[in-house]
RNA sequence: GCCCGGGUAGUGUAGUCCGGUCUAUCAUACAGGACUGUCACUCCUGUGACUCGGGUCCGAAUCCCGGCCCGGGCGCCA
C-alpha cells in the first residue's frame, strides 16, 4: 500500500475518469480515478475536494499514461486531513499572477508555490556551504546580542527599544562584538547575523531587517587576508549550490556560473578615474552613489567580472577601519553594481582608534566599553559583513530583495 | 526625508488621456451541468469589482482637491 500526503493542487474531472493532482514539498503527484477501477464512494467523494485541501491518499502506484507523470496512484482511500476555505486569496498553482504585496500578505500560501520554495532551498544551501567553508577554515560560530545601549558604530539609524527603565536599540551590526571576540582570543569567528536598520529607504534592494554572514579574524597582515576568505567563501558556497540545487535552479530558470578566484580588485582611485572617464562629475573623496556603482558594475561585467572588490577607500570611510595615509584598509565587494559586502582591517591600537573617533567628530568618552578592548592586548584583525538577501538576489537574478527573506520588513510592512 | 507613478470582482487585468447604452472587458476563481486519459483539460450556465471623503458637471471608474493604501527612483545604507 502506497500513500501520499499533501495539498490538492487541481482536480481534473473528465467524466468517467478523474485526476487529482496532489502537491507536497517533493513535487506533484497524480492520483487517477478511472470509474471502473475505484469504488463508487471514492469516485464521487472526489467531487467534494477543493483546491488546497490537505489530504492523504492511499492506494497503489502504477505506470501512468501521462505526459507529465511517470507514475500515478490508484486510490483505495482518500482522507481529508483538513479542508481549505474558498476562494483562495492567491493562486498557488500560478495560473494567475499575483503582485508581490498580495503574495507577502499571504506569504504562507505564496510559499506553497514550488518556485518560492526553491528560493529558500537555495538560501539554505548557500548558508550551509558558507558555514561549511568557514568551519573548514577554523572559524567559530558565535551569536551576539541584538540589543545594544548606544549607537556606537554610527552611520545608520537605529530602532529604539524600551528596555525596562532604560533606552536601548536594536543592533545594526555585530561589528563591535566581533571585535570583542578578537580581543577575547577566538582568533576566527563568524555569525549568521541579524541587522536592524531604521532607514527610510524604499527600494528593491533594501530591507529594514536583514541577515548577513559576518566574520572576523585575527593576526592578519592586511585586508587582503580577509578578502581572500570572502572570495573563497563565495566560490565554495556557489559551487555547493550548483551541486545541491539543480532541480531548484531549473525551477527558477537560473543558470549559475561559479565565479573563479581571485576576484578582480580595483582601487577607489581607479574607480574614480573610471567614472570621470565616463563623464561623471565626481571628485576624489566623494562616496560612490547608486549611479557610480551601476557604471562600475557595467564596466566590470564587460571585462568579465561579476564579483569585484573596491579597495583603498579614502580614510574618512569608517572610523574603525585602519587608516593608511590618505587611504584606509577598507573594501567593498560588489556584484554587478550592487554592494554586497563591506569590510576591512580594523584599527587595533588604542591610540589610533581614539584618534579616529576624534577625527570623525565623535567623543571617545562615549566609547568606553568599546575602547577598553584595545588596552589589554588586541591583535591585528579585520572582517566583513556580507548581506545574505542581496547576495541571493544577485545569484538568482531576482528583481526584489523582499523575495529573498521569508517575512520581509520594509519601510511599511510589519506583518505577517 | 525628497521626487515620480498607481489603487477596477477572491486574484490578475481592459477601460481613465478625449466624462455620455460602462447595464464595466477578458482570464482565472467560485457555484451548477456535460464529458473515460487529463496534464493551464475542454465546453455550457450562473456569481462577483470601479480605495475613501469632498468638489465640478445635466451626467464621473474617467476631471479637480484631500485622506488612506501600494509601487518605484534618489539620498542614506549591506
Amino acid at each position: 500500500m502506497d500513500s501520499i500526503k499533501g495539498w490538492v493542487h487541481e482536480v481534473r474531472d473528465i467524466g468517467g475518469i478523474k485526476f487529482v493532482i496532489v502537491r507536497n514539498r517533493n513535487g506533484l503527484y497524480q492520483v487517477t480515478l478511472p470509474k471502473k477501477k475505484v469504488s463508487e464512494d471514492i469516485f464521487s467523494f472526489v467531487d467534494t475536494l477543493s483546491r488546497e485541501d490537505v489530504i492523504e491518499v492511499s492506494g497503489t502506484f502504477q505506470e501512468a499514461r501521462s505526459r507529465d507523470f511517470s507514475t500515478e496512484l490508484i486510490p483505495d482511500d482518500i482522507r481529508i486531513i483538513n479542508k481549505s476555505a474558498t476562494p483562495l486569496p492567491l493562486d498557488p498553482s500560478e495560473k494567475v499572477h499575483a503582485e508581490l504585496d498580495t503574495r507577502l500578505d499571504n506569504r504562507f500560501l505564496d510559499i506553497r508555490r514550488p518556485a518560492i520554495q526553491a528560493i529558500f532551498k537555495v538560501r539554505h544551501a548557500l548558508i550551509k556551504h558558507a558555514r561549511d567553508y568557514l568551519d573548514s577554515q577554523g572559524f567559530l560560530e558565535i551569536h551576539t546580542s541584538k540589543i545594544i545601549s548606544t549607537a556606537s558604530e554610527g552611520g545608520t539609524e537605529l530602532f529604539p527599544v524600551k528596555y525596562f527603565e532604560k533606552q536601548a536599540y536594536l543592533t545594526q551590526s555585530p561589528q563591535l562584538y566581533k571585535q570583542m571576540a578578537m580581543a577575547g582570543g577566538f582568533e576566527r569567528t563568524y555569525e549568521i547575523a541579524w541587522y536592524f536598520r531604521a532607514e527610510d529607504h524604499n527600494t528593491t534592494r533594501h530591507l529594514n531587517e536583514a541577515t548577513a554572514i559576518d566574520i572576523e579574524m585575527s593576526f592578519i597582515e592586511s585586508e587582503e587576508d580577509i578578502m581572500q576568505v570572502l572570495e573563497q567563501l563565495i566560490h565554495h558556497a556557489i559551487k555547493g549550490v550548483v551541486n545541491d540545487c539543480q532541480d531548484e535552479l531549473e525551477t527558477l530558470g537560473v543558470e549559475i556560473k561559479v565565479p573563479s578566484v581571485p576576484f578582480k580588485r580595483i582601487s577607489y582611485d581607479e574607480a574614480i578615474e573610471l567614472l570621470q572617464g565616463k563623464g561623471m562629475a565626481i571628485e576624489w573623496g566623494e562616496d560612490l552613489g547608486t549611479e557610480s556603482e551601476r557604471i562600475i558594475g557595467e564596466e566590470m561585467v564587460t571585462q568579465g567580472h561579476e564579483y569585484y572588490f573596491i579597495k583603498r577607500y579614502p580614510r574618512n570611510k569608517v572610523f574603525y577601519i585602519q587608516p593608511e595615509g590618505r587611504y584606509c584598509r577598507g573594501f567593498d565587494l560588489d556584484c554587478k553594481g550592487l554592494e554586497l559586502t563591506s569590510g576591512g582591517q580594523r584599527c587595533h591600537e588604542y591610540d589610533t582608534i581614539v584618534e579616529r573617533i576624534e577625527e570623525f567628530g565623535m567623543n571617545p568618552d562615549n566609547f568606553e566599553d568599546y575602547l577598553k578592548i584595545f588596552r589589554y592586548g588586541m591583535p591585528t584583525h579585520g572582517g566583513f559583513g556580507f548581506g545574505l538577501e542581496r547576495w541571493l538576489m544577485m545569484i538568482l537574478d531576482l528583481k526584489n530583495v523582499r523575495e529573498c527573506i521569508l517575512f520581509p520588513r520594509d519601510r511599511h510592512r510589519t506583518t505577517p
